[in-house]
DNA sequence: ATGCCCCCGTCCCGGGGA
């Protein structure tokens, strides 16, 4: 099973996208963030006229996330669990052909320091927690999506311009490692220890040009979710067409097994 | 040094993005 990770950057702007990259077999499930649009103007047609399967956590003009998939969705939860004044669609999990999936939009952070800043670690600790429950069951987890988190220098063009940003700062970094260090794999960095891969690339100054990048699209994998990797890549296609999304998909492939004999 | 570009709303600017 492919599992990828998009952040859209508005659903219906992207929806032509989306449907002919999910066409073309880009994944079997897709988590999308940045969708920028509440449930009540979603494009559910499109999906339901492709047979395909879609759940939805919406809010009006910002953030958004939502999941695609080939196969039935079940037991779909809205919201990052811990704080229940946090109005900010940023997260949806739902259980997939008996794996969990999470699509994440995790708070950008800037300016830092300051209250977004703020709001940005405190999502995080609240994510740890969350990915430390999800290990509970012993099923697949695969955590993508945008977390705003250029987790080493590799994985920016110009790491001593982005010193001080929130995306590189040592508290979002020891934030994400420390999810990582609980239990998951980068499942990019599983594969490919010292590559340079980005899935981020600024509309402005000509970066998608100049390969100016960021990879802070991730996806990370629970220890029975890591034992079926079999591949993973970033799809820089999308990047290059047509009004874009300023994110590229990143995907990984899941082996099948379908007894402990294999 | 600053801003470039793009999306949304009920809109012709401002907020937000990263």
């Amino acid at each position: 099973m492919r599992i990828a990770s998009w952040n859209v950057n508005s659903a219906k702007a992207r929806i032509d996208h989306i449907r002919d990259w999910f066409a073309a077999g880009g994944a079997d499930v897709l988590l999308l963030q940045e969708i920028k649009s509440q449930n009540e103007s979603f494009p559910f047609d499109v999906f339901a006229e492709m047979g395909w399967h879609v759940a939805v956590h919406g809010q009006k003009s910002y953030n958004g996330v939502a999941i695609v998939s080939r196969y039935p969705i079940e037991n779909v939860m809205c919201g990052l669990p811990g704080d229940p004044s946090d109005e900010q669609a940023r997260y949806i999990e739902a259980t997939i052909k008996n794996t969990r999936v999470v699509s994440i939009y995790l708070p950008n952070g800037n300016p830092a320091p300051g209250p977004k800043f703020d709001y940005k670690l405190a999502w995080m600790k609240r994510l740890y927690l969350r990915s430390q429950a999800l290990l509970a069951d012993e099923i697949p987890v695969v955590l993508g999506g945008d977390f705003n988190v250029i987790p080493q220098d590799i994985d920016c063009y110009d790491p001593p311009g982005w010193v001080g940003d929130a995306l590189t700062r040592s508290e979002s970094r020891s934030a994400f490692f420390k999810i990582c260090y609980g239990g998951y794999t980068d499942a990019l960095r599983a594969l490919n220890p010292s590559g340079v891969y980005y899935t981020y690339w600024d509309y402005q100054a000509g970066a998608w040009q100049r390969d100016n990048g960021i990879r802070i699209d991730h996806l990370l994998l629970s220890p029975e979710a890591g034992d079926k990797l079999v591949a993973v890549g970033v799809d820089r296609g999308p990047r290059g067409l047509e009004k874009p999304s300023d994110h590229t998909p990143i995907w990984c492939e899941l082996a099948v097994r379908r007894s402990r004999a294999n």
